[in-house]
DNA sequence: GTAATCGTCAACTGAATGGTTGAATATGCC
DNA sequence: GGCATATTCAACCATTCAGTTGACGATTAC
């Protein structure tokens, strides 16, 4: 239990890997497609891949030479019931969330 | 932005840190108080103590000799937003939170 | 004043983390 | 078969992190 946070938390503090789950909020993708708006390797970016599964935030699936990779919202529950505890927060409002994320997106990812 | 989600979350990505803040949750605390249940060094859990601060979830005040700790559970807001962007979840149940954090605690601080 | 208490600092250690590059392994295409 | 694409592996490097111990600066108590 602990453990799951621990792993949990630690894959959240990165922006590489949260810029990457926020990407996969919208869509599955393949690995490469997932690296292409880094400035960082493809092998980077395999890595961060593979804490973002080992902590349960995505699942990914070969198919053929491509493996998609796909958000698993799920695993944050853990998280978020944690957290929610130390305080009653008001309804989260999607719209702030969405121009936080697209601003933390622009941070994190090179513009073309 | 990202950079204080990157501190909150690596903040709470370690057992004895989140420990410390249930700690917390029912009182505020001097460090050595704080420090008392666990097996780790007094310079060590002083060194959590900072981190938390440095993240703003807990605030440090010196009175005499004494420094008092208090949690800041504001600081998770953030954290708690982007985290239920990614699914809404139902209502936390606050018994199963307490339940919860207990087995954490019993698991992270060593029984007298 | 002297001694005990509270907390941090400094220097060190071992382990983990994020990054790189180049080779290796699959798989798909022609 | 032969070549290109997709992804990971292995080895390495620099940095950060959690922990220790011992010394040190404050503050309180006697």
């Amino acid at each position: 239990m602990a453990h799951t946070l621990d792993i949990i938390f630690a894959a959240l503090s990165d922006p590489t890997r949260r810029a990457i789950l926020s990407m996969l909020l919208e869509d599955d993708m393949a690995v490469t497609d997932v690296a292409a708006p880094f400035t960082t390797s493809l092998a980077a970016i395999s890595k961060h891949l593979q804490v973002l599964a080992d902590a349960g935030l995505i699942s990914q699936e070969k198919r053929g030479r491509v493996k998609w990779c796909k958000l698993e919202p799920d695993a944050l529950r853990a998280a978020t019931v944690w957290m929610q505890g130390f305080g009653q927060f008001e309804p989260v409002n999607l719209d702030a969330f969405e121009r936080f994320l697209e601003s933390e997106l622009n941070d994190t990812i090179q513009a073309p």
